[in-house]
DNA sequence: ATAGGGTTAG
């Protein structure tokens, strides 16, 4: 068959058009002479000498996406997906790859077709013979398209169902994949996504593993992530200086006991296996030793680093004034900001966002709104963050008209208040018992389209509770519960608390109980305030109880608990009889 | 294609 030849099917053999010269007005994008030529006039038509280009034998790739593409946007609609899959096909049989990406790229965007019709018509499409071998890099191609896209649910269906039709996937789309299920937090679907890997025999490599070990510590399976780095050793991977910083962030953020132990063992751990520690493992540790409320070590860590050449970046610097700040020593930071300018580091928003939060836990509300001057005058723009905090600072002071004026300075400067505005300023009415000004502004969240979070009920049922107000609290838990909101901890304890207070003990024990209904474990604060309860009313025995069945599920008693030990059981003249684990806490 | 920083509740 020659080029110019008709081909079998009948739509061709009517048309019988010179396929050269077709090619050729495609090429140079003459679409009004095409038009005349191969009469176009229509997507269907454009359809169908798209499907007569790919039945000749000489059909060029890039010519037929240049068509596809005109078609698509001159005539304002999608083509049919077996049209787009031929496509493909033609495209990976070609191997321009980053022509069947693009496409690839914008079947995912479009949304119209799930993964698994895309993956059915891609299976029924193409050259029978060659199809296999094309189908594994086009499947492999989507799903990472369909990552990119944020269309992770149907990237997991591609992911699966690839399986069906005998498609090797590779690492360069399943390590995407674990990276944005991560992200998005979904912990098993990363495990599962994994194990799968394994199964169908796609070989991880080191990128595969420090994923992995970034999502166990994520979710906090810090012995996995363990687990993962010994496995990864059994694959032939060495730990790498990436490893080791997921692993020591893991540990800094875990809230276990001696974590900033452990951090600072895998710091000498990586040294002693000649892995260099760099700026963002410096970086980690200054920052888990801030939020650990160490600050002292956390500016030592700086020293050090500046002493191995490393040089200090905005994070660094953020993370340390950050700390200093929290713990109230804003002149500190405000010497580090001052070393930032000595050594060129330019502050950010999140530099200014840690000063203003240090002026403000302070009370001192007049620097911390200075601050906005001094953001404009180096280019900086304050963020939602920055009026948050600044409005959150006011409200504590009671200073409620301020906080209005700053929230009307924030709009004019073109940053709309979110949940969190609301929240400060709503938290702040509640405080002042000023209910009326809390719930006109719940009707402007409502006129604004901004939704009322897990933190706004939160803190309406803790002021509801303050005031004796149960019904109307108990009310707000059934609202949240109805309109998808997860109940917190928080959201329960404050609502049993506010039931013990009113003697109510019947009704915190529903609380309660709908608590571990939502799947929500009773925890140290919890047991406090049932605790408070019984030994406020002198019922010794069944607080006795509640700390040991507090102790036997494994919960470490805090300050509190202590407290109401020594000052309501043990100044009373009770002694609790629980087991050993309290003498030794206590002692 | 993998790792690090900011506000808000009890």
């Amino acid at each position: 068959m020659t080029p110019n030849s008709c081909s079998q099917t009948a739509a061709a053999a009517a048309a019988c058009l010179d396929l050269t010269a077709v090619s050729d007005l495609i090429a140079r994008q003459h679409w009004s002479r095409l038009k005349a030529l191969a009469g176009t006039t229509s997507a269907a038509a454009a359809a169908q000498l798209l499907h007569l280009l790919l039945d000749s034998p000489h059909a060029n790739p890039p010519t037929l996406r240049l068509l596809f593409r005109w078609s698509e946007s001159h005539f304002r609609s999608p083509q049919p997906l077996p049209l787009h899959c031929r496509l493909l096909h033609s495209l990976a049989a070609a191997k321009l790859y980053s022509d069947l990406r693009f496409e690839l790229h914008s079947l995912a965007k479009s949304g119209r077709h799930s993964a698994p019709s895309i993956l059915h018509s891609l299976s029924i499409s193409g050259d029978t013979r060659r199809r296999g071998a094309s189908l594994s890099v086009i499947a492999d191609m989507l799903v990472l398209a369909l990552v990119k896209n944020s269309r992770t649910e149907s990237a997991l269906e591609a992911f699966y169902r690839s399986r069906d039709y005998g498609c090797r996937l590779s690492v360069l789309s399943c390590n995407p994949l674990l990276s944005y299920l991560i992200k998005e937090g979904r912990i098993e679907n990363v495990e599962k996504v994994y194990k799968e890997m394994i199964r169908r025999r796609i070989a991880p490599n080191l990128i595969t593993f420090n994923t992995m070990i970034h999502g166990l510590c994520k979710a906090r399976k810090l012995r996995r992530a363990g687990d993962l780095v010994e496995d990864m050793k059994t694959w032939g991977f060495s730990p790498s200086v990436v490893t080791y910083n997921t692993l020591i962030d893991g540990y800094c953020k875990s809230g276990q006991a001696g974590k900033m132990y452990k951090a600072d063992a895998l710091l000498r751990e990586m040294v002693l296996a000649k892995i260099h520690p760099n700026v963002v493992t410096f970086n980690t540790l200054i920052d888990g030793y801030c939020k650990d409320g160490n600050s002292s070590a956390a500016a030592r860590f700086l020293e050090e680093m500046k002493r191995q050449e490393l040089s200090p970046n905005v994070v660094t610097y953020n993370s340390l004034i950050n700390g200093l700040c929290g713990e109230g020593k804003v002149d500190e930071a405000l010497g580090l900001l001052k070393e930032m300018d000595d050594s060129n580091v330019m502050p950010n928003v999140v530099t200014f966002n840690g000063i203003v939060n240090g002026f403000c836990k302070k009370g001192m509300l007049a620097e911390a709104k200075g601050l906005l001057d001094d953001m404009l005058e180096r280019n900086v723009t304050p963020s939602v963050i920055t009026f948050n905090t600044l409005i959150d600072g006011h409200c504590r002071s009671g200073l409620m008209e301020d906080a209005i004026a700053l929230k009307r300075l924030m709009s004019g400067s073109g940053i709309r208040p979110n949940v969190s505005t609301y929240n400060c300023l709503i938290s702040g009415f509640c405080r002042n018992g000023d209910m009326s000004s809390a719930t006109k502004l719940l009707d402007e969240m409502e006129e604004n389209d901004v939704k009322a979070d897990l933190i706004t009920y939160n803190v309406l049922i803790s002021a509801l509770c303050r005031e004796g107000k149960m019904a109307k609290a108990v009310k707000l838990l059934d609202e949240m519960q109805d309109i998808g909101l997860q109940p917190s901890h928080v959201t329960y304890n404050t609502l049993i608390d506010g039931l013990c207070k009113k003697g109510n003990l019947r009704a915190a024990l529903n609380i309660r109980a709908r608590m571990e209904k939502g799947g929500k474990h009773a925890n140290v604060v919890t047991y406090n305030i049932l605790i408070k309860h019984f030994s406020g009313r002198g019922k010794m025995h069944e607080a006795n109880e509640l700390l040991n069945e507090m102790l036997e599920k494994g919960l470490v008693p805090n300050r509190v608990t202590y407290d109401i030990i020594k000052e309501d059981m043990v100044e009373r003249g009770y002694i609790p009889d629980i087991d050993g684990h309290l003498c030794n806490d206590a002692a």
